[in-house]
DNA sequence: CCATAATAGTTTGATATCTAATTAAAGGAT
DNA sequence: ATCCTTTAATTAGATATCAAACTATTATGG
């Protein structure tokens, strides 16, 4: 049936995955937030950092760093985030998240909870574990590949 | 670890691989080309297909019409592929591939085929093979959660 | 100490994608 | 035959994301 090559039929089923459930999560949360906005968020909670620069917050989501800068600029204008220039370094900024940004991110978790009957029926969870060393795997193989030009 | 539930970290490599495999994906490719664009004119070339409707393209990929519109609109102004009305339904369009769109699609497909070596170091074709059936039980799972409405 | 290289962020311009709303045409029901 | 519903396609408005180019600031090397 199917005459393209493994890893093509792979890497499509990822791409059609990852839209879904971004269209499926989007339509759960709040309206206009995103998962990148709410990874943000997310992050200063969950590792409770104060600060943190748009560069290293690019690097932890493997983002480029325009794309963070368009994500804080919206979530800034949200009153979500904070952001104010580094005394210790001109070129730098850093990026801390508001009690405003707390509160939605509360909201997003708890959003987020009315998805697991739903989710409980898309795969149980020793299905998620079989998959999930595989995917780390190919993820960091990808991204080393990336790294070395191609 | 890592604190997120198994399906919560499930996505998240999925969008990153996804994101990955784009990036690589559209540096290879001639200046332009899209996974989307190229997906069509790979579609047409593959199926044999005379003639396909947006919306019947719409559906084959599992996108909105509006994005296959907008999709289409861009093969069309580069002359990749051309439009004309239904003659038998007034309210359609009937697409097809044109020579040069052809030739398009062969340069991408030599163009994924230099990406080989670099996905053999990706993963074994078995581990390909082991994780697709159950990326695919997932994918159709999702597709009949959304169409319930959530 | 100054010229060059590297780093942080932003701006610009493009694409994909969604939802919501609009226009046009076809089908169905009374 | 007419009104209502469904379907096809588009337009409008948002977001995410990338690459390339640009500005400002820091670090390095001679």
């Amino acid at each position: 049936m199917n005459q393209d090559p493994l890893h093509f039929q792979f890497f499509n089923e990822i791409g059609i995955i990852d839209q879904l459930a971004v269209t499926i999560f989007e339509r759960t949360m709040p309206r206009g937030m995103t998962p990148a906005q709410f990874g943000v968020l997310n992050h200063f909670v969950r590792l409770d950092i104060g600060e943190k620069s748009p560069a290293a917050l690019a690097s932890a989501f493997q983002v480029t760093r325009p794309t963070m800068t368009s994500t804080l600029g919206r979530l800034e204008r949200a009153g979500l985030v904070r952001v104010r220039r580094d005394p210790a370094d001109g070129r730098a900024k850093l990026v801390s998240i508001t009690s405003n940004g707390r509160a939605m991110r509360d909201i997003c978790v708890q959003a987020v909870a009315q998805l697991a009957p739903m989710l409980a029926q898309i795969a149980k969870p020793d299905e998620f574990a079989a998959i999930l060393p595989l995917l780390r795997a190919i993820r960091l193989r990808l991204d080393a590949a990336r790294d070395q030009g191609l």
